[in-house]
DNA sequence: GCGATCACGTA
DNA sequence: TACGTACGTGATCGCT
């Protein structure tokens, strides 16, 4: 039913304001909430039943819509309803739009693209069509049938509103179809606590970090283009020089003619489609002449100022000076987030020159940065869910886990345990995570396959209670085709018993990393929850900014910055409660590059 | 305009 | 034979 007088619009609310569970799905002008408008709002109470209200067609003779303030306190009058259950498909988009209108959604109660990823993680795709199709049954209108698609796009706006109307009634109608048909899945496969105490809370969390944004300091970036872009220019001078000729440094394909044909350097690896230049491979070419370095330098700035510095001044809020990514929730196949748009989970932290970077995320006037991260927290969850002795003996007595394990592996104490040994150890730390072999082992550490054999059995030989529980995951696996973290999130192996040894191989390395990493996103999500609570509950005026997968970035008010240091360690060290002590690292700053 | 590929940034 | 998990982005290049 499409509204477009006030009496229609009384007659829907009439109708909704009894309902137990609605859907609602918005229709805008584009798909970033920020940079979009509203057109118009369906709602669905029932099966094969829904109302569209339009108020943003705006084709030639478009009828007379109602308003966004006219229609406003209706919708509140709904989605403020605490007695009303809400759900949406990504309605973290739709609780964005309705918020710039002043209408906050009261009981967010079921997202269908959520509620997929948590029934399978691996799924290609959550979409409202594709979800459809497979748990309903019918196929969908996509939305290139109404507004196309290249250069010719047009908006929602430009659609029909019978035609558009139609279009949003199906995605409300199949949204509440599936809510329902979702709901006692999650019950039957144990996921509902997952989904409902953490999966739909974090939804608000996510929506508030996203809205909130970080400031950038674009005076700053802007000065450190020029630099970076200064001593891109003298560098590529230096390598046209060295190469004999001007070519397209940024082509593999041209550079691997330059270093392999021309200059005859020796071909170190390959890669599917021909020589490899990573960075590695350059270093150990570097020796023969003096093109791969400068090669190197090269790609550092080249990276760093594309990728990084050039990137967020496009997408930066020239308004606020800040800059708002979009976390998403239903990627992964561990249960960890994404950041994409800019994407804040990868600036650079570790040379000199990424940390430049970092130094143009600033806090606010009168605010610090505060950051805080889990210390070793994958390494304390497979203490955790292994239960060896030896490591949780570590974590109980506070030691410093890679000196820790460089005792034990090579039989020393604490005070032998040179930098060099601290390095191997921490490297198969990491490499028992992901599940290495002694091949990666080698390669990683330089040394041959027969040494790294040696350091991984005496691993395992101190380390007796990892070995048992890497036998148990895996035959868990091979029985049940899937692995679990603490909070039962679930990922199927379809291929843990393939006949195919490195497919198999494959799975087997998930089907040991899975349970931690997944597991380590179930404790920061929990956290995140829990603080958002508190700071909202003692009305507090810090903001939670950026999850790092085991740091957060919060801005925070001077005047509150040690009442908030101690909710945000609390709750993070108590999100969740293993076996082993969870530590967490506060530091402050005025950037995030000089935190301490 | 799209998708594959390479390379490289993070945890 | 390949050979350590999880991501996103920019640039190139060949295809449609």
């Amino acid at each position: 039913k499409i509204v477009l007088t006030r009496e229609s619009l009384m007659n829907m609310k009439e109708d909704l304001i009894s309902s137990e569970k609605i859907s609602v799905d918005l229709e805008t002008t584009g798909i970033d909430p920020f940079n979009c408008s509203i057109v118009g709002i369906s709602f669905s109470n029932q099966p094969s039943k829904a109302w569209y209200i339009p108020v943003g067609h705006k084709y030639l003779n478009a009828p007379m819509q109602l308003s966004t303030d006219e229609i406003a306190p209706v919708l509140r009058s709904i989605l403020e309803n605490p007695d009303i259950k809400v759900c949406g498909h990504n309605i973290k988009f739709d609780f964005h739009i309705l918020k710039k209108l002043g209408i906050k959604i009261k009981n967010i109660w079921f997202d269908t693209m959520v509620a997929s990823y948590c029934l399978n993680p691996s799924r290609k795709s959550h979409s409202l069509k594709n979800l459809s199709i497979e748990y309903l049954n019918k196929s969908m209108a996509t939305i290139e049938t109404l507004i196309g698609k290249g250069k010719n796009q047009i908006t929602m706006a430009d659609v029909d509103i019978n035609s558009a109307g139609k279009y949003s009634c199906q995605d409300a109608d199949f949204t509440l179809q599936l809510a329902c048909l979702f709901e006692p899945i999650l019950v039957e496969k144990k996921i509902d606590k997952l989904f409902f105490d953490v999966e739909m809370p974090l939804i608000e969390v996510l929506a508030d970090m996203e809205e909130t944004g970080i400031k950038l300091d674009i005076e700053y970036l802007e000065k450190l283009s020029d630099e970076f872009k200064k001593e891109i220019e003298s560098t590529e001078s230096e390598i046209y020089q060295l190469a004999g000729e001007n070519f397209n440094i940024n082509s593999p394909k041209q550079l691997s003619y330059i270093l392999f044909e021309k200059l005859k350097l020796p071909v170190i690896r390959k890669t599917k489609t021909g020589r490899s230049t990573d960075e590695d491979v350059l270093n150990v070419i570097s020796q023969q002449h003096p093109l791969p370095s400068k090669l190197i330098r090269y790609r550092e700035l080249q990276k760093l100022k594309s990728t990084y510095i050039d990137s967020l001044l496009n997408l930066v809020d020239r308004n606020t000076s800040r800059i708002h990514t979009s976390f998403n929730q239903t990627v992964t196949a561990t249960g960890r987030l994404s950041s994409t748009e800019p994407n804040l989970q990868n600036i650079p932290i570790r040379t000199p020159e990424g940390k430049k970077i970092r130094r143009a995320f600033i806090s606010e006037e009168n605010c610090v940065l505060v950051s805080a991260d889990y210390s070793q927290i994958d390494l304390r969850v497979l203490a955790h869910v292994s239960a060896d002795e030896a490591l949780k003996d570590a974590f109980f007595h506070n030691k410093d886990i890679h000196t820790s394990t460089a005792c034990e592996i090579f039989g020393i104490t604490p005070e032998k345990v040179t930098p060099e040994l601290r390095r191997i150890a921490k490297t198969i730390n990491f490499g028992i995570i992901y599940g290495m072999s002694s091949y990666g082992l080698a390669q990683e550490l330089n040394i041959d396959q027969k040494q790294a054999q040696e350091y991984i059995d005496n691993y395992f030989k101190k380390y007796s209670g990892v070995r048992k529980w890497i036998d148990e995951i895996l035959s868990f696996a091979r029985k049940n085709g899937y692995v679990k973290t603490l909070l039962n999130r679930i990922r199927y192996l379809p291929e843990i018993n393939s006949n195919n040894g490195q497919v198999r191989s494959f799975a087997e390395r998930i089907a040991i990393n899975t349970p931690i990493q997944g597991t380590s996103a179930d404790i920061i999500k929990v956290a995140m929850i829990n603080i958002y609570k508190k700071l909202n509950e003692e009305k507090l005026k810090t903001k939670m900014l950026l999850q790092v997968h085991d740091d957060l970035l919060f801005e925070v008010p001077e005047p509150e910055i040690e009442k908030v240091k101690k909710i945000i360690k609390k709750e993070m060290e108590t999100a969740v409660n293993l076996s082993v002590p969870v530590l967490v690292d506060i530091k402050t700053g005025h950037n995030w590059r000089d935190m301490e």
